[in-house]
DNA sequence: TGTCAAACAGGACGATCACCCTGTTTTGGA
DNA sequence: TCCAAAACAGGGTGATCGTCCTGTTTGACA
């Protein structure tokens, strides 16, 4: 039950934002009573902090932080997740935008627990390139960039992308920013390799944003 | 008055959004009568739209494309412009967000009319950027970058960093994505040539696509 | 000065909001 | 089997929402 209603929340949420999102159209959605809910979240705001801490966090980890971690180096990792998202949001012709960067924008100035919960998101999101980085620096794979810079500009990169895809309801933005970021990873990184030769290579959907 | 209620509503949708900013409390900050706001605007969306189209496009086009216009080229002046909202976000230490992003967020997905308002303000500011471009390049001030995938990026780059900026309030995400964003473009501007990899080109949405 | 439409005042409306309260059912350990 | 606590049902509450309606004031022009 009280998994249903994440569920429902998570899900309203993300299409029409917090505050467009009544507790009765939740109940409605999830077939459950008003003492359910208020039960397992006292508050509307709980039910959200619920949603932030479990579901988006989550959602970040399983799109982003987990393939960045088994990608064979930061880059190709970033690189990965911007095909792989702009494929998805092709597919299915549907722009919803970033769970995380979504919520972001509406409460991180609403409350400041919304806020502290949102950022350590970011934070943790953007530590993980950042330890990709590093981890390629010491392996000879990374020149000497700054693995905060990077992290925070891959970060920025793919939000701002995803915010413009949404609004544009097209993909077309995350590819020209992968496009861009490829270029200047070609420079960046080991010179002996021209930047035309790899292009699309196939990567599984394994993502939801859904 | 039409005056003052758009200036109070800018400023309520900005810090607090649109759903959470109620007409009550509009008429009040503004002192204006319920018959005064419903005279000049007959429903809450109308408002929006008005403050959408007249101050947020006003706010885009101050902020971003005059600088980026007068500067000596594209990406001294997205350059400059980072530079100068990062410098106001430290003065002022509150970081409201982005007025175009933060409204894109929550309205992009609610109506059609929104979204297509809110487009067209992006489409501005990505032409402005990638005519910047193109004009730099016919002087030989720039090599053969996309125009529309720099503009794009830096967009991009911006909205981003604008967005963790203000879940961490904090303005060091702008300076990052600026240190990130140099260390490509003195890469991208040096004199190496390479065989562009031209992408398929897209189509979005112009001004008014009513 | 007289006229009329625009501008504005201010309350009333129904709908909806988040939340709470009182019961009933289910569940797990003794 | 018993019992207490958790889980859940469902209506009710005051507050607040956006919108609308009826008057009154203002200002431009004849």
């Amino acid at each position: 039950m009280r998994r249903k209603v994440l569920d429902v929340a998570e899900a309203a949420f993300q299409a029409r934002g917090y505050h467009a999102s009544s507790l009765g159209d939740l109940m409605a959605a999830a077939g459950v009573s008003g003492g359910a809910l208020h039960h397992h979240f006292p508050t509307k705001k709980a039910l959200a902090l619920a949603v932030i801490e479990e579901r988006v966090a989550a959602a970040v980890d399983e799109t982003w932080i987990a393939p960045v971690r088994r990608a064979a180096s930061a880059r190709e990792g970033v690189r990965q997740v911007f095909e792989a998202v702009a494929a998805e949001l092709e597919q299915q012709g549907f722009v919803r935008g970033c769970p995380l960067n979504n919520l972001a924008h509406e409460l991180s100035l609403a409350d400041p627990e919304f806020r502290i919960a949102l950022a350590g998101i970011f934070s943790a999101w953007r530590q993980a390139i950042a330890d990709k980085i590093s981890a390629d620096q010491q392996e000879g794979r990374e020149q000497a960039t700054d693995p905060q810079h990077f992290a925070v500009f891959a970060v920025a990169a793919y939000s701002g992308a995803m915010s413009m895809a949404k609004t544009a309801q097209d993909a077309g933005p995350l590819r020209d920013c992968l496009a861009a970021l490829e270029r200047c990873a070609s420079q960046a990184t080991s010179p002996q390799r021209e930047p035309g030769t790899r292009r699309r290579r196939r990567v599984l959907p394994r993502f939801g944003t859904s």
